[in-house]
DNA sequence: GTCTATATAGCGATAGAC
DNA sequence: GTCTATCGCTATATAGAC
């Protein structure tokens, strides 16, 4: 084939493509015979655009960052009765961000580090808590709090945990009796799940703010 | 050498060296060539043992789940003023056996399948928090979130996922100032994350509890 | 910038000897 | 119950032709 008037691959169509096989087959079943094959190229034409395949794997997580919406934290300083709303629609963002994809949830759950879009939403949810008037040593442990939640709940379903079997609850977990349905509506009761300790968590945080701003002079 | 007159290998020895090999080297790491290096055999000795690889990797996860304390849901039905105290000790108790083997959370994270320790361990809880009153739609809910947020703490640190180089985020992260600083204290930092977190949420719940209670005609 | 060919290495699992 | 030998397959990455 020799070299194309026009480049097939670009760095956008292999990040798109991996990602598509991550979702459906998995992390381990990304190979670069295997996502060469999706793109119609042989697997060495890849390593015309990335050095390394966790290269590539680095830009499909930020990829998936990238899409959380962080709007809520800008325009404006968050008052003290406004963080509470911010945090919420951030952390249902981020969360449908990650469930969306939740076969690399264990590789985002490794850190930001140098992907420049989990850096700048770390950077955005710290920055707008120290501005509503948490101290720092707060923020950073909001902020991590908030992330062990969502990434939590993303990084696999707790109903579809359970098997769709009965008979292998009714013997010996007296109270499971109907935890294989939990199947049926994993959707509502992971999300249902995730809503409520999402609200309660800012309940604690709510009550603990003026006790957290008094203490530290603010 | 044959058969030798006392068996070398048992289901404990290598369940127990297969767990090294993950928390030293992750999951990937884990072949049966490794782990029957490890234990001075062959691999193919291992399948006299096990079925598969993926029989093995369930026990494994099967042990360190069994090693979660859950004595606080025994001996009584809990009150409407134990059952915060108790959920928060077995939440303490579930993380520190999770961070102390952050490479098999993932797999542990897919839920419990089969595996018995897990089912009893979902049980258990949900069962106190029947008994403690809270309606069924609730506690599956709590037992769920409080699940979340535990993998979250334990799949990844926080504070270690960050660069330990300032020059990566002065640039262009202007809140990100002392970001890399965060690895020096990672433990306190998570470990201080994830009791905020703790806190916070059982503030929200013993808020939520009358209300439900009331509401559900208890 | 894609190709063919290949280097180098590893994998899970099975058959059959002892 | 462990061994040797092996099947069939996969992997990441590089060299050099076009």
């Amino acid at each position: 084939m020799a070299r194309p008037r026009r480049p097939i691959l670009t760095r956008a169509r292999i990040v798109e493509s991996a990602l598509a096989i991550v979702d459906a087959e998995g992390l381990d079943a990304l190979s670069t015979r295997r996502l060469a094959h999706e793109l119609a190229v042989k697997a060495p034409s890849l390593y015309n655009h990335f050095s390394t395949k966790e290269e590539i794997l680095d830009a499909v997580g930020d990829s998936i960052i990238a899409e959380v919406d962080l709007s809520m934290f800008n325009g404006h300083r968050l008052g003290p009765e406004e963080w509470p709303e911010a945090l919420r629609r951030w952390a249902r963002a981020y969360r449908a961000a990650l469930a969306a994809h939740p076969n690399i949830v264990p590789f985002l759950a490794r850190g930001p580090g140098r992907r420049p879009a989990a850096l700048k939403l770390a950077d955005q949810v710290y920055g707008a808590l120290v501005d509503a008037g948490w101290p720092r040593s707060h923020a950073t442990r909001i902020g991590a709090t908030m992330r062990y939640l969502v990434a939590g709940s993303a990084v696999g379903s707790f109903a579809l945990g359970f098997v769709d079997d009965p008979g292998v609850y009714a013997e010996n977990y007296p109270h499971l009796g109907d935890a294989h349905r939990l199947r049926e509506h994993h959707e509502q009761v992971d999300e249902g799940a995730f809503e409520l300790g999402l609200s309660a968590l800012l309940d604690g945080l709510i009550a603990l703010y003026p006790t957290v701003r008094a203490g530290s002079g603010a």
